[in-house]
DNA sequence: AAGTCGGGGAG
DNA sequence: CTCCCAGACTT
């Protein structure tokens, strides 16, 4: 029953109907070989392996976390880890305070959890960096729990389901429960559905176009057929010339270098020196560098 | 709800 | 070249 305020929006298919049409192109499609998927995976691997995820392809992922696991293996391990050789380690995936935070998780599930990676979403969203998706992703994906998983691939699967060609800028209540309702009763295969709308939204009903004609839930769909707006539909800030791109310089040199660095060769990286100024105030505040006795710039010892 | 936070790969 | 990526967090 809906109230008479809400829109006239298309129905969302039943989560059986969903998951009978889904899963049979899931079996068939899925991609995957990523080395998190293997069996014996543990808990803290999979949490790993979704921090890094958060807005980095999983192709870029997987060699820095099969490097990453190998060289700390339990959450102990990297709590003990000096950060310069944690950031050294995540290279240059992007966001580096990820790497931050992910070496803060690990101290707080080893020091107040015993070493175990929490099973409860709400447990988990208490631990740094990780947000609704991340927890659920974790609870779902490693401990089988019955959550719906919302990343950015299912918001928009379940927004043209819906009859709208995407979802909005960020993510909404409506979108978790939409989700929600379409996960199917059973607890393995509400897992799988999942995963495979995350997949049909990265394969089959991308940002860029629709491809309604192989989609398996097309009969489904209350956008199916529709031309997908022109131009951007979220305005995205540049990255050539930013505040930001002078941080990602200074900390590629920072990484780089074998010793504490030099304010000059600092200042060499970009020729508005006011920009050095605000990038080096900001990653000192953000933790990503220090410096030491006289004054030179390092990646943090701790 | 909009801004900010990297860097690269795909189109 | 532009756009987007298994998001989180602050304002």
């Amino acid at each position: 029953m809906r109230a008479a305020t809400e829109t006239t929006d298309p129905a969302l298919p039943s989560p059986d109907v969903l998951a009978e049409r889904l899963l049979p192109w899931f079996d068939a499609h899925n991609r995957t070989e990523l080395p998190w998927r293997r069996p014996g995976t543990t808990a803290w691997g999979v949490l790993v392996s979704e921090i890094m995820s958060q807005q980095t392809q999983v192709a870029r992922v997987a060699p820095v976390w099969e490097a990453w696991m190998a060289r700390w293996p339990e959450p102990a391990d990297l709590a003990a880890a000096p950060t310069a050789d944690v950031l050294r380690e995540w290279g240059r995936m992007g966001y580096p305070r990820r790497a931050l935070r992910l070496q803060e998780c690990a101290r707080i599930i080893a020091e107040e959890h015993g070493g175990t990676v929490p099973a409860d979403p709400a447990e988990l969203e208490k631990l740094p960096g990780i947000g609704n998706y991340t927890a659920a992703a974790v609870a779902v994906f490693h401990y089988g729990g019955r959550h719906a998983v919302v990343d950015t691939n299912v918001r928009r699967v379940v927004a043209r389901l819906g009859g709208r060609s995407d979802a909005g800028t960020a993510t909404t209540r409506a979108d978790l429960a939409a989700a929600a309702a379409l996960l199917p009763e059973d607890t393995a295969t509400a897992a799988r559905v999942s995963l495979a709308l995350m997949e049909l939204g990265a394969l089959v009903c991308t940002a860029r176009k629709t491809e309604c004609g192989t989609c398996p839930v097309t009969a489904e769909c209350g956008f199916s057929g529709q031309e997908l707006p022109e131009g951007p539909s979220r305005k995205r800030q540049r990255y050539k010339g930013t505040n930001r791109h002078v941080r990602g310089e200074v900390m590629a040199l920072l990484r780089d270098a074998d010793g504490p660095v030099e304010r000059a060769r600092i200042d060499a990286v970009w020729t508005d020196r006011r920009m050095v100024d605000e990038a080096v105030a900001q990653l000192i505040a953000d933790g990503l560098i220090g410096t030491d006795e006289q004054g030179r710039f390092e990646l943090p010892s701790r």
